[in-house]
DNA sequence: CAGCGCGTCATACTTTCGCATGATTTCTTC
DNA sequence: GAAGAAATCATGCGAAAGTATGACGCGCTG
């Protein structure tokens, strides 16, 4: 969190920096307005894009988690999930097992590698006690992780 | 990455051309250069969150709601079997699949070769329509062919 | 009896899984 | 600011799983 603000605040400097010296060496009075305009677009759209990671993506992950369900077994869900140390990505990744997905395709749906997902599952089939995903899945089951 | 950096030089293009033209044509009266800044400012903050959530969270979840209805139990396997066209033997393998069991241990529990365990699992994911044991499983649930 | 469905098994091949290991990055937390 | 947790990705390897094809025996049935 600080690292970002450092640099932002650091690139805010360069940019006064740049700007001033520009103006004066240059590019004087009637394209000025033209620098001021994109600096601070530049600056401004930054900030939106930083914001819109930082601040709404989460905001949006607690909706995908919350929706779906119908909320019968949300809480439940999560304190077997926590009981067990699975991780939420790693539950994520279970559900979509349980729902048949090769590892391919679950990369592909979470956007994520194929190996990426192998890590995963096997961290949590680990975490399960199971060697194979449809002794993972049952087990899930069996747990209350899955529905 | 390498994406969102390409859509935020353009948008820079596109605002540099769209600065100018704006100055030169009907903006040029005496607004201080706070405004313009402000208005600019304001503008790429909104599509800056808009990037951000756009482009650099772009999750989505798709989640159903399946209800096995568990009450008749024996006959309707049966029927179910019956009209998949699935024999017995094939039901038999897919339940232990549904365990967990591995090709070679459902063939040591049914004093069968591993082979034969194969040979049936692929007809029976041939008529279930699946081409993984998970998938497998989950349609064979979802038919009330497995409890 | 000839044909058919079913169960059994094999061989060969491709694909997918699962495991181990290590690296990088981000975020949180103390 | 150091340390740990979590997520991401890669590589390599062996073990499963899955596909295709052919074959054999058994029981039923027209």
């Amino acid at each position: 969190m600080r690292k970002q603000v450092l640099i932002f605040g650091l690139a805010g400097g360069v940019l006064v920096t740049l700007l001033q010296w520009t103006e004066f060496h240059f590019v004087v009075l009637e394209h000025s307005v033209a620098i001021y305009g994109v600096l601070i677009a530049i600056l401004f759209a930054g900030t939106g894009i930083w914001l819109g990671t930082r601040l709404l993506a989460p905001r949006e992950r607690i909706v995908e988690v919350s929706v779906p369900a119908a909320v019968p077994s949300f809480a439940k869900d999560e304190a077997a999930r926590e009981r067990l140390g699975i991780t939420r990505r790693e539950l994520e990744i279970l559900e979509l097992v349980a729902r048949g997905l090769s590892n391919r395709e679950i990369g592909e749906t979470l956007f994520v590698s194929e190996n990426t997902v192998k890590t995963h599952c096997s961290r949590a089939f680990d975490k399960l006690g199971a060697r194979r995903r449809t002794e993972a899945v049952l087990r899930g089951k069996e747990l209350g992780l899955l529905s």
